[in-house]
DNA sequence: CTGAATGAAAT
DNA sequence: ATTTCATTCAG
């Protein structure tokens, strides 16, 4: 992984180092180099990826400002998606159905069974996918020119991608989330398209500015994060207590600096955030180059205090926990302060955001300590930090000295350039790049779910590792009373925080998206109620969750209560409600905001402003299972002049009313698309067996064996398997009947007629020819793998290592039955293969083996369980010769 | 992250 | 002819 990953860092250094001369990379490369340093346990190794990292997103950004300049967008700022097929829409269209039918099954059976009703789908209908696709792929192509479905390869694109906000898809039509998606994801490029275009100076405002959006960003995401279940109250909590700490922050950076600074005002929305600055600035003043310490403990000392001081409000008990603040600071600041930091930076990483990591962190900690909510406040800050994170290391990096502001602002230059090191963390993952790009920016609009996921999930690392942390953890004992108690109930899933996490973004996903149901259940039984709100309505639900969530935090309560507010506003009022602590939570909410605004933080308002409207407008729309009309085109631009309009300014009314217009069209499309009931499916499967999968696999194909991996052609046999047996299982217990539960859902009656039409038309035709289509391979591969079933059942030499796989996933009970029953399987398993669509195989066979299907087998081996349980002839897995003519019949069977 | 599927586009 | 990547989301 590292040598390929390394190689194309090395790679893309070579660009990047070309251009690397233009960017200041060059002056902080070397000092990112001795942090890393201490960091990375190999220094060498992983200096060099860093810096290539780092050069790479350095190239990367300048690639992206150039490309952007260049051409329009989408190379340089994010890369499109390219449009769905007409098989990815078929089965984004028929994927929940699928899920529905066979709640079991995960993705990939799903895929499996998407594939052969696609397989079965008539023609016609299939070429109304096929057409729709193409109208979205001609409608792609003209938003975007010269779009090319392969990257150049080499490219950076990656890191671009990474660094910059993959996921904006022009397109996304994003049945889960919804909105989300649409609109926000031009606006995220807008604005990041501003930030690239503004370059070095913009940059650290941007960062300051992007993590103060980020936080208000955040804290709406909270909101309709919180939606989910108990969870989602943690989140809730978290997201108040983050603003309420950021609040605090603002606050205590602004009493902090009234001493020095005079023109801090306490709520001035504006002070906050530059008060921080300014704070550290000022720390920094007293000694600038090595105050480390000194600053750093001053200015924790004071922000101590001043946390005490308004803890005190807060909390009954402050006076432990400000001991214990005291003591941490002074010990933790002086000793590892560069670890630490980093430390804290990842955990942490409250700390970060505002400048001054030490404010920050000491705050951090006092908050952690005081009380558990803000502990939760801390990881929310955190969170929102996060992705600034890299911003605190860098400044650790430099010493950690305070810097003056002016210092800071290179710094904050430099953490634009930092994606690397965020990028390092999460690991490159592109996703989780995008969603670090998405968070960063304001863009995640468009994938709220995603952002706040994310958020949430690192607002849950944040908390676990408070709770594991030294601190964290004490604190948390000590202090449990009162709000402790309450945080720590609410968040008694929080501490749990992993499975939690998970949960928290299925559910979100989930409530978000249609499927409430499956959702709720993942999530988890136990919370409540809250999950039956949600089956109900889908999108809305995750209001309701919410509600929930806040419920078990003390404070918040009784706001939350009032039920899904629309607007986002609402939301972040009502939490900062909740928070209650502060009086002035509100408005410091607003202050900040309007800070934020000012500052250029347009994005998250724009966020906001998105979202509101999604909510209101066409928000629930979806709310059915499909919940189609989310898709969105993002489209941005496709009315104008497309993506220069993204600097900046432009409003996003008009993307966004273009986009919804879009998005409105592409959904109606979209949905008008026909949906088939599984029912019809089966049908045709059943009536018509052979097609293609099975015809492949039933007629007599050559086969050849050579190709390809033995070893993988097993792998593949034993998933197919086993997510096959699965499959199956789940159909035998859900009878054909059931799928009219399915009907709900689909909401589109349609669907049986065309079925049975399709159903009957289904010309088959052309079975033998098999179309290599698509990719021969994986055609190939299925062949293959028939083929080698069919040969080992068949008389021919089947192939040995198959074989043995075989074995171990029929159950015994299959085995014995196989061996033992075989005529009488016979009749019942061919009945059942008929049923089953498994059947297919080829009549061809004459072999009874030949056509069982591993449905049948399971089938049958059921019954005979049920009926003979006591034979027991434990016939050890491994096909021995002897047996191996027994097998034959068990193999052909766990083929299909 | 991977994979399961298909397909359009690019190499 | 082969590779990439689009969607989804449980492992």
């Amino acid at each position: 992984m590292k040598g390929s990953s390394r190689n194309k860092d090395h790679s893309t250094e070579g660009e990047g180092t070309g251009k690397r001369p233009k960017r200041k990379c060059l002056q902080w490369h070397p000092l990112l180099a001795k942090k890393l340093l201490d960091f990375s346990e190999e220094e060498e190794e992983e200096e060099e990826e860093e810096d290539i990292d780092k050069v790479q997103l350095l190239g990367a950004d300048g690639l992206e400002q150039d490309a952007d300049e260049t051409e329009d967008d989408e190379s340089s700022e994010q890369r499109a998606r390219r449009p769905m097929n007409a098989f990815l829409l078929f089965c984004k269209r028929h994927r929940s159905l699928v899920r529905q039918e066979h709640p079991r099954l995960d993705n990939r059976g799903a895929t499996k069974i998407l594939a052969d009703w696609w397989a079965v789908l008539d023609p016609k209908e299939k070429q109304k996918y096929t057409d729709m696709a193409k109208e979205y792929k001609d409608a792609f192509m003209k938003a975007n020119p010269g779009y090319k479905w392969c990257p150049a390869t080499n490219k950076p694109v990656k890191t671009q991608t990474s660094t910059v906000t993959n996921r904006k898809k022009l397109w996304a039509f994003s049945s889960d989330s919804t909105k989300d998606l649409p609109s926000p994801r031009k606006v995220a490029k807008s604005e990041e398209m501003p930030q690239l275009n503004f370059g070095m100076a913009d940059p650290t405002q941007m960062g300051g500015l992007s993590m103060l959006l980020l936080a208000g960003e955040h804290a709406l995401t909270a909101q309709e994060v919180s939606s989910s279940t108990c969870q989602s109250d943690a989140t809730n909590s978290t997201e108040a207590c983050q603003k309420s700490s950021l609040f605090q922050f603002a606050e205590i950076s602004s009493s902090t600096s009234q001493p020095d600074v005079p023109r801090a005002v306490k709520q001035t929305e504006e002070s906050a955030l530059f008060q921080f600055a300014e704070i550290s600035s000022s720390t920094s003043h007293s000694g600038p180059s090595d105050l480390t310490k000194q600053c750093g403990t001053s200015a924790l000392f004071q922000l101590a205090e001043m946390c005490l001081a308004s803890e005190g409000v807060k909390v009954k008990e402050p006076g432990k926990i400000k001991v214990e603040a005291s003591e941490d600071v002074t010990r933790e600041i002086p000793e590892e302060m560069e670890t630490e930091l980093e430390k804290t930076t990842i955990k942490d990483s409250c700390k970060g955001k505002v400048e001054q990591s030490e404010t920050g962190k000491i705050q951090d900690r006092d908050e952690t300590k005081t009380e558990e909510p803000e502990t939760a406040k801390c990881s929310h800050f955190t969170s929102l930090v996060m992705e600034s994170s890299h911003f605190e290391r860098n400044d650790s990096s430099k010493d950690y000295t305070c810097r003056s502001p002016e210092l800071s602002m290179a710094d904050i230059n430099i953490l634009g350039l930092s994606k690397p090191e965020k990028i390092k963390k999460k690991k490159k993952k592109n996703k989780l790049d995008r969603h670090s790009n998405e968070k960063s920016t304001p863009k995640k609009p468009c994938k709220k779910r995603q952002s706040s996921e994310s958020d949430i999930e690192s607002v849950m690392y944040t908390i676990e590792a408070v709770a594991k942390g030294d601190w964290g953890a004490e604190r948390l004992a000590e202090i449990p009373r009162k709000k402790a108690r309450p945080a720590s109930n609410v968040k008694g899933s929080l501490l749990d925080t992993k499975s939690p996490k998970k949960k928290v973004k299925s559910k979100e996903k989930k409530t978000s998206k249609e499927k409430p149901m499956e959702t709720t259940k993942e999530s988890k039984p136990p919370d409540f109620l809250s999950v039956t709100a949600s089956k109900e309505v889908p999108c809305e639900a995750s209001d309701n969750i919410k509600v929930e969530p806040l419920t078990p935090t003390e404070e918040v309560v009784p706001q939350s209560l009032p039920g899904q507010v629309k607007t986002e506003d609402n939301d972040c009022v009502k939490k900062i409600e909740t928070c209650g602590s502060r009086k002035s939570e509100r408005s410091c909410k607003g202050a900040l905001y309007k800070t934020l605004v000012s500052e250029g933080m347009l994005t998250s308002l724009r966020a906001n402003v998105d979202r509101g409207k999604r909510s209101s407008g066409k928000g629930n729309s979806s709310d059915h299972e499909g919940c189609w009309n989310e898709e969105n085109w993002a489209f941005s631009q496709s009315g104008t002049s497309g993506n220069k309009k993204l600097k900046r300014p432009k409003p996003k009314e008009e993307f966004v009313l273009g986009l919804a217009k879009l998005e409105e069209e592409f959904e109606k499309k979209f949905n008008s698309l026909p949906q088939y009931s599984p029912i019809t499916f089966d049908r045709k499967s059943s009536s018509v067996p052979r097609k293609k999968r099975k015809v492949g696999s039933g007629s007599s194909e050559q086969p050849k064996s050579n190709k390809g991996s033995f070893q993988s052609q097993k792998k593949n046999l034993f998933h197919k398997i086993v997510s096959k047996y699965k499959h199956k299982k789940e159909k035998l217990n859900v009878p054909d009947t059931a799928i009219l539960s399915e009907d709900k859902n689909s909401s589109e009656p349609a669907w049986k007629n065309k079925i049975s039409i399709a159903a009957l038309n289904t010309p088959e035709p052309a079975m033998m020819h098999e179309p290599l289509v698509g990719s021969q391979k994986r055609k190939a591969r299925k062949t293959k793998i028939t083929h080698l079933v069919r040969t080992a059942d068949g008389r021919v030499s089947p192939a040995g290592g198959t074989l043995e796989e075989k074995p171990k996933e029929l159950p015994q009970s299959t085995l014995q039955k196989t061996s033992s029953a075989e005529t009488d399987c016979n009749s019942e398993c061919t009945r059942s293969a008929e049923s089953e669509e498994t059947h297919s195989i080829t009549p061809d066979m004459p072999a009874v083996s030949a056509f069982f299907s591993l449905a049948a087998l399971a089938e049958v081996a059921a019954m005979e369980n049920v009926h003979r349980s006591q034979r027991a002839t434990p016939l050890p897995h491994d096909g021995q010769p002897n047996e191996m003519s027994q097998a034959p019949v068990l193999i052909s069977c766990a083929d299909q």
